[in-house]
DNA sequence: CCATTTCCTTGATCAAGATCAAGCCGGATG
DNA sequence: CATCCGGCTTGATCTTGATCAAGGAAATGG
């Protein structure tokens, strides 16, 4: 299920798409950025780039594999490329809060801190590039273009774990529910031109449950509800289609 | 109520106690420098400082005046001299949340963005230094140090958010108001010796409830529960006698 | 291919917390 | 001083979502 990488980079959120970089002087090394969006690669001269091609590795994890673990040590920094991250952590009875999503180009890990303050799994199947974290660190030192780029990616998260505090704090299960399929509606087909997204859920409804706050069986009534008021249609369990998001978005409160 | 500033002066989270303050360098307009831990003054030079100080005004905020309004644009940020402010997120129906808790030495505002993402209210008698945007974002373009301390904060505030996730998502009523008197008594009495924690409550029960995702009954209900357990004392409706803050934290889930 | 297991759905019941309602308390006001 | 008002508490009842239980569907493995 997992695709094998095939050349050793690393992308960190950039405002470069990647026919731009194609066309810049970025070596080959970089070149081969399959993220969607935008690659970091722009963030660094040519000298570091190939410096860090030396120390990275290309990482494939299957379904639930852990990344790192709470309080435990980090000893590398992890760029999503292709699949869904999950960030958690989980009391001492065992009840567990899914508290973040990364989606690439996100870079996952605590910057600076030696110790994780939480456990990062794979959602789905993942492909990474792993960056040692002191090679990172000596980078973010020297690159103002890629402190920039981090210290937005933490205020956006800041920004995104606020929100999601008002959904599991103040929103109905239906609303929690129909909330989650619009931020992984939006975050897996970002540019449809239509109102209409297609996609497949990146994680299952004990994943859900655990980032809504919920327990499976309540999930899975209200993704029910949704289905028979023809809010969305689901097949094989993962395919959801949304005809019209706008109707989706009038459930998230 | 609220204390009259005396001079003008700007603290950021700093590893430098006030004694330090006064040996150093920086001149006599940081001195007076009321905060209890740390101020920033040390992360900037006399000259940055003499620069800032024409720019700062000190800025007396009485109970549920606000600072920042929701997609309210972003003209300066306020560093928490005193008192506690919080920031919160509505829904259009009126729902509220409260999504984080700022206490001295914190900045309050968006790093920055041109809109704040949130809305910032007094939620005590609040005393602030307000500098202007584009001056503090030019002075953190210069100086690294100061660049350092934001980033942390940033990172320190989305650990905590992540936090208080768990307890949105996973905590039954009491213990998220266990939780909750267990965050103000760290954050209000950092360095008392023993376990026992004595102080005020910085909020409404109002405020206590958007913050913990309940109704203000439901918290009622819950404060009285820990006292009739004899965790707690409670008089005058805010000033709470923690006998065993270890007793508290047994009840956080 | 069938057996097993895991994941998901649906139903019945229960309980935590919300809602509705009444009253208390302390401070402010005339 | 009496009244008013906002913030808080307490009680009664109701609703939402949890829990318990059973069975179906899809993946996994022999």
């Amino acid at each position: 299920m997992v695709h094998a990488l095939t050349s050793a980079y690393i992308c960190i959120a950039m405002d470069m798409t990647r026919r731009d970089i194609h066309n810049s002087e970025i070596p080959a090394l970089c070149r081969s950025c399959e993220v969607r969006h935008k690659g970091m690669c722009g963030a660094l001269t040519p000298d570091e780039l190939t410096q860090l091609s030396r120390h990275t590795r290309q990482v494939a994890q299957a379904v639930g594999e852990e990344l790192v673990g709470e309080s435990t040590d980090v000893a590398a920094y992890d760029n999503v490329m292709r699949g869904v991250v999950k960030l958690s952590k989980t009391l001492e009875d065992g009840r567990q809060q899914i508290v973040g999503l990364q989606f690439a180009p996100d870079l996952v890990g605590r910057l600076y801190a030696t110790e994780s303050p939480i456990t990062a799994e794979a959602a789905s199947d993942v492909e990474l590039c792993r960056v040692p974290k002191a090679m990172l660190e000596r980078l973010l030192e020297q690159n103002p273009a890629l402190r920039k780029r981090l210290m937005d990616q933490s205020l956006r998260e800041l920004d995104e774990a606020r929100d999601w505090m008002v959904t599991l704090g103040r929103k109905t299960a239906s609303e929690k529910v129909a909330s989650l399929l619009l931020l992984i509606a939006t975050h897996l087909e970002p540019d449809a031109r239509d109102d209409r997204r297609v996609f497949d859920l990146p994680m299952s409804r004990l994943d859900i449950a655990d980032y809504l706050g919920l327990t499976i069986e309540t999930v899975s009534r209200q993704l029910s509800k949704l289905k028979s008021a023809g809010i969305i249609t689901i097949t094989a369990n993962r395919h959801i289609d949304v005809p019209s998001l706008a109707r989706l978005r009038a459930r998230c409160g």
